[in-house]
RNA sequence: GCGACCGUAGCUCAGUUGGUUAGAGCAUCGGUUUGUGGUACCGAGGGUCGCGGGUUCAAGUCCCGUCGGUCGCCCCA
């Protein structure tokens, strides 16, 4: 056993192409919320607990298994975020967010829940945000999708999962259906599984997605929402559904996606795969019209989502890896001087560069390729000497002189300028100088 | 919290029914070439075989425990 101090369970160290992955997630998340006219926030990391516990309501095993919670040196009870939304709606609240109502927000980061590490699954892992807050149109529901969707499409990756899309109702849908499903459950009782009778008391909607083959012929007979839905209801159900259609978004209904806690309403929906194990949902969101008036405030409708980082970063193609454009390769102290000042004044004009700075020229010029850069800058004494340095190209061997001068010549941020000025005459890059 | 499988070099792994001094590839460093990369060849460093106990003349190998990892169950806000 090394004395050394391990990575933590659950925790990961995020490197290399799973780094790569990771950024190109998120920047595809950037671009897309822009395009949807989504604003930025950023959020802390942890909260009150009441925050969270006040939002997931009577699930006590939640608050008390599964989340990081500590009390800090003042005695408070803090907890670590297990997620983006509660942390946003308190911020709505105690900011008077109100005045920017309709509000359309995305942040993304790191979340936090006490559970058992696997595929896809970590303690601290990590989120994209999506919530639109003060809007209780259906059209909202629409847009928030549809960003999601065009999000996992830009990612390459819309073949590969399926948005399931379900509706939980108004207040009174959700009672009266739930109601009919704890009855017909109870009537099937000797047949559930462990778990699902375990379920039944605890939280009976979610014996509709049991895991165990022996739940499904009970659950496949059991009513559906659809059986339950008021006019209003089902009006909604309707707008959301033919926006989706408008929208291009691919849809299909699955009426036994559920949400456990009171708070949601009508809109429930999940992008799934089955390319990660038992974690299946890689983006998934819905209405909680009712969570606002847990946390104190009043009532105010929302909807939004959250994707797993980690989940869509191994489900994308590899990613293309960024790479300089030059590496410099000194050769001898006053070389390495003057190597020094001269990549700063390339990296003044936005140049993608990096210095070989150890080892032998042989050495340096294999580092210089293992970073895949174009074109290797050799400076010696020769060069020193004439005021120039060597361009080498890697792919070809060509090798080219160069006034230091000439190349320096343009303006601090021209980068096209010091590019052509660097490196016309190889490869077939022809002088346009 | 429960279950299954797995822990050998920095990484990926081999290691025979238990049998001498535990191996390979990749990576790292050096050399063939002290101013020329990708390819090739030569060499070097790097391991208390996760940890503890047991069986045995002998344990990387078998048994027990423990810690860690992976996958699944539970849970999924």
């Amino acid at each position: 056993m090394s004395k050394t101090p391990q990575r933590v369970r659950g925790t990961q160290d995020i490197f290399g192409e799973d780094a790569d992955r990771f950024q190109a997630v998120v920047s595809a998340f950037d671009r897309v919320r822009r395009l949807y006219a989504f604003r930025r926030v950023e959020m802390p990391v942890f909260e009150e607990t009441q925050v969270f516990a006040r939002s997931i309501g009577e699930t006590t095993d939640v608050v008390s298994k599964e989340m990081y919670s500590f009390e800090d040196r003042g005695g408070d009870s803090l907890t670590l975020r297990p997620e983006f939304t509660a942390g946003i709606c308190r911020a709505y609240l105690s900011n008077g967010w109100q005045q920017h109502a309709p509000l359309k927000l995305v942040t993304h980061g790191a979340a936090f829940r006490y559970e058992r590490p696997q595929k896809g699954r970590y303690r601290q892992f990590h989120q994209l945000d999506a919530e639109t807050i003060g809007a209780g149109e259906p059209a909202a529901d629409v847009e928030i999708i549809a960003m999601g969707a065009q999000l996992l499409d830009e990612l390459g990756i819309s073949e590969r999962v399926e948005l399931k899309l379900n509706t939980l109702g108004d207040p009174a849908t959700r009672d009266a259906w739930r109601d009919a499903l704890v009855e017909h459950f109870r009537g099937h009782r000797n047949d559930l599984s462990e778990d699902s009778r375990a379920r039944l008391e605890k939280n009976p909607l979610r014996i509709l997605d049991s895991k165990a083959h022996q739940d499904w012929p009970i659950v496949d007979a059991a009513p559906t929402v659809d059986d339950f839905l008021t006019a209003e209801a089902s009006d909604f159900f309707a707008a959301v559904t033919s926006g989706l259609d408008a929208a291009g978004v691919k849809w299909t209904r699955d009426p036994r996606l559920v949400r456990g806690l009171d708070y949601y309403r009508h809109t429930a929906f999940e992008f799934v795969t089955e390319d990660l194990g038992a974690q299946s949902a890689v983006l998934a969101g819905g209405r909680y019209d009712g969570l606002m008036e847990s946390l104190g405030g009043p009532h105010t409708p929302a909807v939004g989502w959250a994707a797993g980082i980690e989940r869509l970063g191994m489900l994308i193609d590899s990613p293309w890896q960024e790479r300089p454009e030059f590496v410099l390769v000194p050769m001898g102290s006053d070389a390495e001087i003057f190597c020094g000042g001269f990549i700063a004044d390339l990296r003044r004009r936005g140049v993608y560069c990096d210095m070989a700075y150890r080892g032998s020229l042989k050495k340096r010029l294999q580092r210089a390729d293992a970073a895949k850069a174009s074109y290797a800058i050799l400076v010696g004494e020769d060069e020193l000497a004439a005021g120039e340095v060597t361009i080498r190209s890697l792919k070809s061997g060509e090798q080219l002189r160069r006034s230091v001068a000439e190349i320096l010549k343009g303006p601090i941020g021209g980068r096209t300028f010091t590019l052509v000025s660097l490196t016309h005459g190889l490869d077939g890059i022809a002088n346009t100088l």
